[in-house]
Parts: structure tokens; sequence; C-alpha cells
RNA sequence: GCCCGGGUGGCGAAAUGGCAGACGCAUGGGACUUAAAAUCCCUUGGUUGUAACACCGUGCGGGUUCGACUCCCGCCCUGGGCACCA
């Protein structure tokens, strides 16, 4: 008869109470004798639909080693707020009239009542929330710094307006053409807009990625994203009495001896003004066909080029040779200086525009032969222009009369002679191009930052002053979009209009928001210092706890969250008022969880509540047609969301941490379930039975208690440190597999252990079981165990003989035995002699405790 | 097309040059029970066999090594990112 049962609401209920009325987890600013610890989360956007099992993810992960980081003496950073500006709140506005922050006070009430209930550490007297005027007074005084350094203007270019959203979007929000959020059509057009200049710290955002312990595969999407390419700025002269010149960017001056025509991109500006009247209704046409056609329309006719002749010459300023001047819209005038010098025989692009419209093809590097052949391609047919090469070779045909000579030579050693001699004869430089554009920075919405300026009626703009901050939203009662592309805060017309307090000169208010990235580049800086209302952050603070020593957050804001919040960070670096160039030392994503879904046999998949699981395996419901299990991406349709409330009410918050993280690897996409979920439970229970009622005696361990557990405590911190939670679960597991039993007495010391050992991943648990031992203090600060090597000790283990790296036998012995003593002990056995048969023995190969490889 | 991951039992996974499949789920069998649930114990990569054993086995094909899931070369599949960036 059980004396108590794994009651893990009741436990769980009573500690996430202790922690709240003791202020367990509250976080000193300064601690001297502590090493300082600041893990940080992604902070959530708080949706309506509340938390999905993904959230739950990151912040049990980090939540585990903030808990193992205070038990190793850390004082430990770790908090949590609201990333809450923001679409969805506005939209619902616009449909039910409920104004946006009410929506998202509920939404985040939600939030912090789901994440409560998973007991995590956080410091809630830390809590942010962007939406806050306390908060978005200093992203606006942020705003100002950036707008006095220049790094802010308004320019008339063309954006990524999406109708449907009724917005301007950025770069990084628009994905083949569509919204990111929504996937709503975007077209282009030109719109007078703030922008950032990010594009001034591209140089430093890529270098100082270098240096930053993040994977691999994220700094490479950034550098991507940064798109660094060097090269030279050529001038080409434009035949005709006028004159005049174009310039172009390209990454292989090498080539230019084989640029046989040039091409601008249908909008630059010269283009009107050097078309041929014979040419001119042929390029008005292609012109506005261009214009009209979507990113997206672009991207899918990729495959086919066009484009039409201008009628207009240019010079090859290398040969002197007169070439034709064509638009395309391969070609982006948005990218170097929008127009191009084609080299067909050298470069794939121009390669099939040269062969689409019969443009001259002359080859200028005779290729590699063997790197040529490598890639398939006959060097001969490059020779005759009827293939391109971009790879390797030497420089053919590439002389003038005027000093170029570079014949001969590599690739490499061709790009440094001709820069120089373009240098010197004043019709080129070199030059680093980086794909990066400038960050547009205004959003036509009601929900977001207000920009902290005014344009004044003279025409100058007037930065308001730190004390007239926060400026917050006017309230409205109906948020909707003018329709023509201006804001809803156009409407506020009272809000709109303003009297310089010193001056009385007016002013009209600026009726765009910021976009919602703005509030989440800055809010680690903000956790560390949340009350200050002198300051967006106290100095001292900063240098105590900056930079971020792990942030853990989903991979999907590899460009856009990260890049920005970067490069604000480097501002505010070079401003004086952060100690760190970079704010995040260590990244780690967390890999995507999948739902269980299923599909028929052809492919077509089945919501989950459609869906029946016999001992057969899965079938339809309705017709009883087998089905395929498998694992898909969490979505509404597929009725394959899990809700983290329901695993909690079931198996208790400690199974849902343990389950999340049992799964596999962190940063590995895995699929969620929920039958697994029972195993964690049982492994639980095990344990709470283990410790609560098996006898607890003073005895100390034995040889093989001893060495189990010590075993564990190695592994499990080192597998704590690694973030290899997964492992560090199986091995408490084996733990439990070892010491728990019908009435078997545990050591005291075995019991603390493990309870220590579990605690930063089951703490509820661990807190009721650490009073059941006798303990009237919290366990969160307890001192986590270190192994005793002596403890690991093995007197004799099973060695495996081979005979040709193949096992023939198993011998117990001391893994301390020499390699003599191994072979000698290995060449005894009746089997490998018998194996062997009398062939010389040319070597052994010993492994201490692992195996013994004999080769005859 | 280019750049990153990944491919191991029925399933989630472990092992990063040294006995593949730890740990868990699911299966099958057993104990307990009037019965069921829960719990506990055993079994479980494949093939032949009653069994010991033997042979095969980490996407496919080669290679390096005494020894390869692990390192190298080529290919296939799959997830993600970028995509006319000159």
């Amino acid at each position: 008869m059980s004396t108590a049962e794994y009651d893990f609401a009741s436990i769980e209920k009573k500690w996430q109470k202790y922690w709240e009325e003791n202020k367990t987890f509250k976080t000193v600013d300064f601690a001297a004798d502590k090493p300082k610890y600041y893990v940080l989360d992604m902070f959530p956007y708080p949706s309506g639909s509340g938390l999905h099992v993904g959230h739950p993810e990151g912040y049990t992960a980090t939540d585990i080693l903030c808990r193992y980081k205070r038990q190793n003496g850390f004082n430990v950073l770790h908090p949590m707020g609201w990333d809450a500006f923001g679409l969805p709140a506005e939209q619902y506005a616009v449909e039910t009239g409920t104004h946006p922050a009410v929506t998202t006070a509920k939404n985040i009430d939600t939030f912090r009542r789901q994440i409560k209930a998973l007991g995590f550490s956080y410091d809630w007297d830390r809590e942010v929330d962007t939406t806050d005027p306390k908060y978005y007074k200093w992203t606006q005084w942020i705003f100002k710094q950036l707008y006095k350094k220049g790094l802010a203007y308004i320019a008339e270019v063309p954006v990524n307006w999406c109708p449907a959203l009724g917005t301007v979007l950025a770069n990084e929000e628009v994905v083949n053409g569509l919204s990111e959020r929504g996937n709503h059509p975007v077209e282009r057009r030109p719109m007078r807009q703030w922008m950032l200049r990010i594009t001034e710290y591209a140089e430093r955002l890529l270098k100082d990625l270098d240096d930053l312990d993040w994977s691999e595969g994220i700094k490479e999407m950034q550098r991507n994203w940064i798109g660094k390419s060097e090269g030279a700025e050529v001038v080409f002269k434009i035949v005709r009495p006028e004159g005049g010149e174009v310039t172009v960017f390209t990454t292989r001056p090498d080539t230019l001896f084989g640029a046989t025509y040039m091409v601008l991109a249908p909008e630059h500006v010269l283009v009107d003004e050097i078309t041929t009247p014979a040419q001119a209704e042929k390029v008005k046409a292609y012109q506005k066909m261009a214009a009209s056609k979507s990113d997206m329309d672009r991207t899918e006719l990729a495959t086919e080029k066009t484009g039409v002749f201008t009628g207009c010459f240019a010079v090859n300023p290398v040969s002197g040779e007169k070439i034709p001047v064509w638009i395309a819209d391969y070609v982006l005038a948005s990218y170097g200086t929008g127009a191009i010098m084609a080299v067909p025989a050298h470069d794939t692009r121009d390669f099939e525009f040269a062969q689409e419209f019969n443009l001259p093809i002359r080859c200028i590097i005779e290729p590699d032969r063997e790197a040529a052949a490598g890639e398939g391609v006959n060097a001969d047919d490059v020779l005759e222009g009827k293939a391109s090469w971009t790879g390797p070779g030497r420089m053919i045909h590439s002389s003038n009369s005027d000093g170029l000579n570079i014949n001969g030579m590599t690739v490499e050693e061709s790009i440094r002679t001709t820069t120089e001699w373009l240098l010197s004869r004043g019709i080129g430089r070199a030059k680093t191009q980086y794909k990066l554009r400038d960050w547009l920075f205004s959003r036509q919405r009601y929900w977001g930052e207000p920009f902290p300026l005014v344009h004044m009626d003279d025409g100058s703009i007037k930065l308001l002053s730190d004390d007239e901050l926060p400026l917050t939203l006017p309230e409205m009662e109906d948020f909707k979009p003018a329709g023509t592309g201006e804001p809803p805060l156009a409407k506020a017309k009272q809000w709109l209009r303003y009297t310089d307090p010193e001056t009385g000169k007016q002013g009209w208010r600026e009726t765009n928001t910021m976009p919602q990235w703005a509030g989440s580049c800055w809010y680690y800086l903000r956790y560390i210092d949340p009350l200050n209302d002198k300051a967006f952050i106290d100095p001292e603070k900063e240098k105590y706890w900056m930079p971020v020593d792990l942030y853990v957050g989903g991979a999907e804001h590899a460009v856009l969250h990260l890049l920005y919040a970067r490069f604000w960070h480097k501002v505010l670096f070079d401003l004086g008022f952060v100690s760190t160039k970079e704010p995040f030392q260590k990244l780690v994503n967390q890999g995507m969880i999948l739902g269980l879904s299923y599909k028929d046999s052809r492919g077509v998949l089945v919501p989950t509540d459609e869906v029946e699981v016999t001992t057969e395996g899965p079938v339809r419901k309705d017709t009883g047609e087998k089905l395929v299990e498998f694992a898909a991406k969490m979505s509404k349709s597929l009725k394959n969301v899990v809700n983290p409330d329901d695993v909690k009410h079931q198996y208790g918050a400690d199974s849902m941490r343990l389950y999340e993280m049992f799964m596999g690897p962190l940063e590995a996409v895995k699929p969620w379930n929920t039958k697994s979920v029972e195993g964690v439970f049982r492994f639980l229970r095990r344990s709470f039975k283990m410790v609560a009622e098996q006898p607890i005696v003073e005895d100390k361990m034995d040889q093989d208690q001893a060495r189990l557990c010590h075993t564990v405590i190695k592994k499990v911190t080192e597998d704590i440190e690694s973030l290899d939670f997964n492992t560090a679960i199986s091995q408490l597991m084996i733990f439990v597999n070892g010491f728990a039993g019908d009435n078997k007495p545990l050591p005291r010391e075995a019991a603390e252990t493990f309870v220590i050992l579990l605690s930063p991943f089951a703490p509820h648990l661990c807190e009721e079981l650490w009073e059941k031992l006798g303990h009237d203090d919290t366990i969160a600060y307890v001192k986590w165990p270190t192994h005793d090597e002596a403890a690991l000790k093995i007197n004799e283990v099973e060695v495996a003989i081979q005979v040709l790296g193949k096992i023939r036998a198993r011998v117990m012995m001391s893994p301390e035995l020499t390699h003599e003593e191994m072979s000698e002990k290995a060449l005894a056995v009746p089997a490998i002699q018998e194996e062997i048969g009398g062939r010389p023995v040319r070597k052994t190969i010993c492994v201490p405790g692992r195996l013994v490889n004999i080769v005859v």
C-alpha cells in the first residue's frame, strides 16, 4: 500500500506559490562574489491562440541551464517579456472596434499564466512589454540617437507595398514576392518612407560574425544576406555627340576584353536620355512591361531572358570597340550601379542573353582543361564561343596598345592588373558592393511606436525633446487604414497638430509608426534595468551583465531580428551607451516541433480528427482506408496542434518539460508524440516513489552504487554544459533503473544527489522530494555535486578480442592492464588460438578497457 | 541553380575512429488481480535455426585504416535558406 502518490497537480501548485511568494528567482543587480550569467529567450509575440508547444522548448532548455548555473554559484539573469506590437491585434481592432491595447493585455495575461504554469525560474520583476509607454519611450529615445547620428532619413523609394495588409514591408519581410505574414501579394510602388542606414554598418555586421559562437548555418545566412562582393567600377563612354558615360560594377574586371555589349536596368536614369528615336517606342513598351511585373512574376520567369536594344552604343574602355547598349530586367536597378558590362563568354546570364539576341560572344579565358572537364564543360566549345566558362584559366586576346596586357595571367593576377590600369587612366577603381539595402523603417499602422518627431510647417524636421517622450498613441475609434496608403494615424486630427512649446511654431506629427522589429532591437538591454526612468539603461549595470551569454530562439529570426538588433547594438556601442560590440555571444536555435500527421496512399493529408488508430495502424474514420503516419508542421487545418495546457493537465508541468527535452537534440527538428510523454511521466513517478517510499538509510553507498552515482553526476553535468539534455535525462533514468526497487534501502547520499541532479529538469517534483528528505529551504541554490574520479574506477571489464577486426571472444580483465598484459591475456584464449590457426601474429592493437585486435 | 543541415530498428533516438542500437515509446509474453486499469518482470534490428551460434546490417557506390555510423571521393533522397546581386 502506497504511503503517497505522485500528485503532480498539488505539488506543482504548492511550489509555484512558494517561488512566487519568496521571490526565489529575484536577481540582484550586482553580486561581487558571484560570476554573472545572462540567459535570454527570444520573447514571444503574445498571439490570441496562446502558447504553442514550440515556445516551451527553448524556454525549458534555458531554464534548465539557469537553474544549473545558480546551483553552481552564478548570479543568473533570466527574464521574460512581450514583443507585443503587431498586426493581429490591429486587424482584430479593425474588425471589432476593440482597442489593440485591450486585446494585447488579455493575450499577455494568457501567455504569462501559461508560462508560469510550467515553473520557469524567470525574475518576473523584470518583465518588459514593448507596447508599454514606459518602454517605448526609450525605443523612441534610441530612434532619436539614430536620427542625430544621420542614420535615419526620409526617402522617396520604390517600396514593397502590400495592399492586403495596407502597409509597406521591409525587403526581409517579403518572401518570393509575397508577404512573409499571410502570403499576400506585394507590389513595387514609390513612396515617401523612413529608412535606417544599416548599410553603413554592413562591413562590421559581416566581420564581427567571425567571433560569435553561433551555428555556422545562421552566420552563413547573415553573410549571404549582407552579400559582400569585391570588384571594380568601370566607366564606359557613350557614343553620341553630347557625350556622357555609364558606370558599371563588376566583380570580374579581368574579363573587360570580353565585354561585347552593355545592359542597363529598365529603370536606369540614363535610359530615356540615350534611347534613339527609332527604338523609343520599343524601349517604352519594355519599361512599362517590366514595371508592371510583380517580384513574383520576375522570379517565375527567371528562365527566359528578355530585353530591348536602346539604339545607343558605348565604348569598351580597354579595347576601344563600339558595343551596343541594351535594357533588360535581368539587371536590377537596386544593385550596384544598375548597369552591367556583359561578358557572355564568362557569365552564364550574359551568355543566355547573348544567345537569345544573337550578340557576339568572345572567349578571353582559355579554360583550365581539368577544371572544365570536372564541370562537364568542353573547353573547345568555350574557345569557339559555344559555351560559357566562369572558372579558372589563362587570359587570351587581352591586350591593347595603351599598356595593358594580361595575356597568360591567371584570373587573380589579371583582376589586380586591370584594376590598377583602370585607376591610372581615371576610368575605374576597386569597389566593394553589398547586397544589403537600407532598412525600410516605417509602417502604415496604428499599433506601433509613433516617431518622436514633427514635420514643421517650414519644412524642417524637429525631434521631440526628451521630456516630451513618450509620445503616446492617440485614442481612436476607428483603426482602419485610409486605403490610399495613408496610415490610420492620419485620422487622429487633434493629435496630429503640434505647437512647439518654446517657439510656438506649428507642425504635423509623423503618421507612420515603427515596425515590430523596433522594440525587439534592444529589449535584452532593458531587462538589465527595467524600471529606470532616467535612462534606457544604467551604464554600470550594463557593464556588469552584458553580453548575453546564451540566447535561445527559433531559426526563423536568422536575418530579421538578429541583424537589426546587432545593428542597433553597434550604433549604441559607437555612441558609448553599451560596452560590447556584439549583444549575443552564444546563440542556439531550437528545432521546430512537428505534429503527428496522416496521409493516404495518394499523399493527401488527412486532418487528425478524421483518423482512428487501430492495432493495424492508422485508418480513416469514415472509409477505413489505411493511412501513413508522418511528421508535418503543426497547423490549424491539419488539426495536429498540441496545446501545452492539455499536456500539463494530464501529466503535469514537470513531465511536459522533461518530454520537450527528451525528444531529441535541442537543435533538431522533432515530431511531437503525446504517447511518449507517458514514458517520462512514468520515470518521474518512479523517481518520486524511489525517494519518497523507499527507506532512506544513512549508510554509505557500496562500491557499485558509488560508481553508478558518480557516473551519473559526471554525465549529467557534462551534458547540461553542452546542452545535450536528452542524454542527461537518459542517464538519470539509468540511475533510477539501478536504485529503485521494492523497499530497497536507499543511501541518503544517493537520494540527495539524485534529487539535485534532477531538479533543473523537474523542479517542482524535486523541491517536494528535497523537503521530504528533511530540508526546509528551496533546492534552487543547493550546491551542485561534483563527481569523484576514484569512484568511477572499475576492477574488471569485458574486453572484446578481435582477430582481423572481427570479434571472436570476450574476456574479463582490468581496464588498467598494459598493452603487453592485454595481448597476453587475449592470446591465451583457446578460441583465439584456434582462430589464428598457427598464422604469425603481425601486431596487436589494444584499447584499454575496450578491445584487443590481433592482426595476423 | 547556389549555400547550409540531415538520412541508424516498427517509432523518438544513442554512440564522432574501438563491442551499433544506450535511454524511452510501441509490440509480444509473464506476474499481480474475480476482472480491467495501473504497476512489476522478461522479450524485441534482419535472415537460417529449437537453441548456442553463424551470417548480414547505420541511404547507395568506391576509398583510407588492424578497425568506419564516425574520416575522404562520387551519387541518391530529404528538410531549410537564398535565388538573374553582375
